[in-house]
RNA sequence: GGUCUCGUGGCCGAGUGGCUAGGCAGAGCUCUGCAAAAGCUUCUACAGCGGUUCGAAUCCGCUCGAGACCUCCA
C-alpha cells in the first residue's frame, strides 16, 4: 500500500470552494503548475511565501510516493503595467530605464530569484519554462482561438472575446465574477480602444515602432499577452487537463480566470482539476506589495536592515515562521512574531540534531503505552499534512515529538522501553518531515559567522597563554586549529589573524 | 458602489457543533558549581448582540471592526 493511499491528500479547491480529496489524472502521478515571477524586479517576501508553500506541496506529494512533475514558469515578456492591455511591458520598461537589453534585465532578476529560492531551501521545479521560449506555441494557440471564434484581430492585435465565450461557457467560474457586473464597473471603453468589450483581454499586442521586444506573427510584429503564456506552458508540459494549478490569491482574477477561458476556448477541455491559492503576507494588516511600497526584500530581512526590524533573521527562521500559519490565511509580518519563531525553530532544530545522534540500544522491555503513543504521533504527522497541507498542525506534532526526543536524550525515558521498529519509524518520520517535507535545515551562513566568533575566543585565550608564557598551551591551540583547517598567524605586535581553509568545511 | 474573506488568550497563530492545538512571553517545580538546554505543572480565549440546538468559539441573522479583489502585484 502506497503512502498516498494510506494518507490521501485533501485540499481546498478554489474552483469549488470545498475541501476535496486529490484524485490524480494519472494514478501515482501529480502534474502541478505554479505561476512564477515576472522578472523585472527583486522578489519580496510575499512572493517567497507562495513559492515556499508550493515547494512544500511538491515535496509532500513526493514524500507520499507520487511521481511529481512541477512546472513553474518565468514571465519574461507580456506582463503590462497599470492596465492589462494598455500599459508598458514591465520588462521593456525596466530595460529602457536602465539602458539594458531586455534579456539582461531578465537574466539579472532571474538569477536573483534563483538565489533567493536557494537561500530559503525552496527546491527548483522540474521544468522552468520562459514565456519568450514559447512564442511559437503561443501564436499557435491564439490561431486556434481565432478559428474557434473566441478571438478577433484588430490592427495587428488579437483579443479574447469574453462575451462570446460566455455564451456557452462560464467566464467567472473560478473567481465568482459576474460578467454583467464586470461590464458595468470600472472605466468605460474609450474611443481609442480596439476591443469590442472592455472585459476582453489581449492575447497578442502589436508592437509600436519603438517597442523593443517583438516577434513576427500572422498579425504582424508584436508580443504575447500575459495570460496566454501560462495556458501554453502548463498544457504543453502537463497535458490538456492536469491536476493542480497554484498561485497567489491576487492572481485568481483576472489571470487564472483568463487561463481557464483560453484553455477551454482552445481545447474544449477543463484544464485544471484543482486550483490552489495562497493568501497574502501582510504588514500591519496591509497586503505586502511592490506597489504599496511596504515590501521586504530577503536581503533586508537577513541583515535586519529595515525600519520595522530590530535585528536580522535567518532564512530558516522565516521558513518556520511562514509554516506556522495555514496557506489560506493571511499572515502578518512583525518583529515580535519573527523573534518568537526564531526560538521555536531553534527548539525543533535542536531536537533534529539530537535524534540523528541517538542510537538504539536493545535489551529493554517495550512499554505498550509508550510504543502506541509514538506511533500515534507519527500517524498524526501524515494526517495533518494530508489535511489540506496543514503545516501549523504538523509543526505542533513535531513539537510534541521533540519533547519525547529530549526525554530519550536526557534519560528521562529509556530508549529501549520502545521497540526498535517503532523507534526507527519515529525517527525517520521526524527527520523526514523536518528535512524532506518542510525543508527545515541548518543555517550555513549563520554558522559561518559563529565560527569566526569562536576562533576569536580561542585567539584571546591563546594571547593569555602567551602572556603567561604557557607556550605548550599556546602551540596546542594553534596546531589543533591548523588540523581543522584554520591557520593562525602571529603578527609582530602580538595581534593574531587567521584564515579559514574553505575546503575543510565541506 | 459590487464581490468576497476574516475578527481566537500579553504576542503570533491552528482548530471546529460536545474531547489539550502549538510556539513565544509570564509563574512555579525538577535538574544544575554558574549559565544555558531540557522535562513537568500552571494562568490569561474565541469582536458584540440575538437565534437554532440537549450543547456553539464552531451553524444562522444583525451590528461593529479589519482586510482582499473588482486596475499591475505571489
Amino acid at each position: 500500500m502506497k503512502l498516498y493511499d494510506k494518507y490521501p491528500v485533501s485540499l481546498t479547491n478554489s474552483l469549488s470552494g470545498k475541501k476535496e480529496i486529490v484524485n490524480p489524472v494519472n494514478a501515482g502521478h501529480i502534474g502541478m503548475y505554479v505561476c512564477g515571477p515576472t522578472v523585472y524586479n527583486y522578489v519580496h517576501l510575499g512572493n517567497v511565501r507562495t513559492f515556499m508553500m508550493f515547494d512544500i506541496v511538491a515535496r509532500y506529494f513526493r514524500f507520499l510516493g507520487y511521481k511529481v512533475r512541477y512546472v513553474r514558469n518565468i514571465t519574461d515578456v507580456g506582463h503590462l503595467e497599470n492596465d492589462a492591455d494598455e500599459g508598458e511591458d514591465k520588462i521593456a520598461k525596466k530595460a529602457r530605464l536602465e539602458q539594458l537589453e531586455p534579456m539582461e534585465v531578465v537574466k539579472h532578476y532571474t538569477d536573483g530569484f534563483h538565489e533567493v529560492m536557494r537561500q530559503f531551501n525552496i527546491l527548483p521545479p522540474n521544468i522552468e519554462p520562459s514565456a519568450t521560449g514559447h512564442i511559437v506555441e503561443q501564436i499557435e494557440i491564439i490561431r486556434k482561438l481565432i478559428n474557434n471564434g473566441f478571438a478577433y484581430e484588430v490592427n495587428g492585435s488579437v483579443y479574447f472575446d469574453v462575451t462570446r465565450y460566455n455564451e456557452n461557457h462560464h467566464y467567472g467560474i473560478l473567481s465568482g465574477r459576474v460578467i454583467e457586473e464586470l461590464m458595468e464597473s470600472g472605466r468605460k471603453l474609450d474611443s481609442q480602444d480596439e476591443k469590442r468589450n472592455k472585459i476582453d483581454f489581449a492575447l497578442w499586442k502589436k508592437a509600436s515602432p519603438y517597442h523593443i521586444m517583438r516577434w513576427p506573427s500572422p498579425w504582424g510584429e508584436g508580443f504575447p499577452g500575459w495570460h496566454i503564456e501560462c495556458t501554453v506552458m502548463s498544457t504543453k508540459y502537463l497535458g490538456e487537463t492536469f491536476d493542480l494549478h497554484g498561485g497567489g490569491m491576487d492572481l485568481k482574477f483576472p489571470h487564472h480566470e483568463c487561463e481557464i477561458a483560453q484553455a477551454v476556448g482552445a481545447t474544449g477541455k477543463n484544464p485544471v482539476n484543482y486550483w490552489l491559492h495562497t493568501n497574502m503576507l501582510t504588514v500591519n494588516g496591509q497586503k505586502m506589495s511592490k506597489s504599496l511600497g511596504n515590501s521586504f526584500l530577503p536581503s533586508e530581512l537577513f541583515t535586519g536592515n529595515h525600519a520595522l526590524l530590530e535585528k536580522g533573521y535567518g532564512p530558516m527562521t522565516v521558513r518556520f515562521f511562514m509554516l506556522q500559519s495555514h496557506y489560506s490565511s493571511t499572515l502578518d509580518f512583525s518583529n515580535e512574531a519573527l523573534s518568537a519563531a526564531e526560538k521555536g525553530y531553534k527548539k525543533l532544530s535542536n531536537a533534529l540534531s539530537t535524534i540523528k545522534k541517538l542510537t538504539y540500544s536493545g535489551g529493554g522491555s517495550p512499554v505498550p503505552e509508550l510504543t502506541a503513543s509514538l506511533q500515534k504521533l507519527v500517524d498524526e504527522l501524515y494526517r495533518n499534512m494530508s489535511d489540506d497541507f496543514n503545516t501549523a498542525k504538523t509543526l505542533a506534532s513535531l513539537f510534541e515529538m521533540s519533547a519525547r526526543i529530549n526525554d530519550f536524550k536526557s534519560g528521562n525515558v529509556q530508549l529501549n522501553t520502545v521497540d526498535q521498529e517503532t523507534f526507527e519509524s519515529f525517527r525517520n518520520a521526524f527527520v523526514g518531515f523536518m528535512e524532506d517535507v518542510l525543508g527545515l535545515t541548518e543555517e550555513d551562513e549563520h554558522h559561518q559567522a559563529i565560527l569566526e566568533g569562536v576562533i576569536n575566543v580561542l585567539i584571546e585565550l591563546r594571547k593569555k597563554a602567551r602572556q603567561d608564557r604557557d607556550f605548550s598551551l599556546s602551540d596546542k591551540i594553534r596546531d589543533d586549529l591548523k588540523v581543522m583547517g584554520v591557520q593562525l598567524m602571529d603578527g609582530k605586535d602580538g595581534e593574531m589573524s587567521f584564515t579559514i581553509d574553505k575546503m575543510s568545511i565541506y
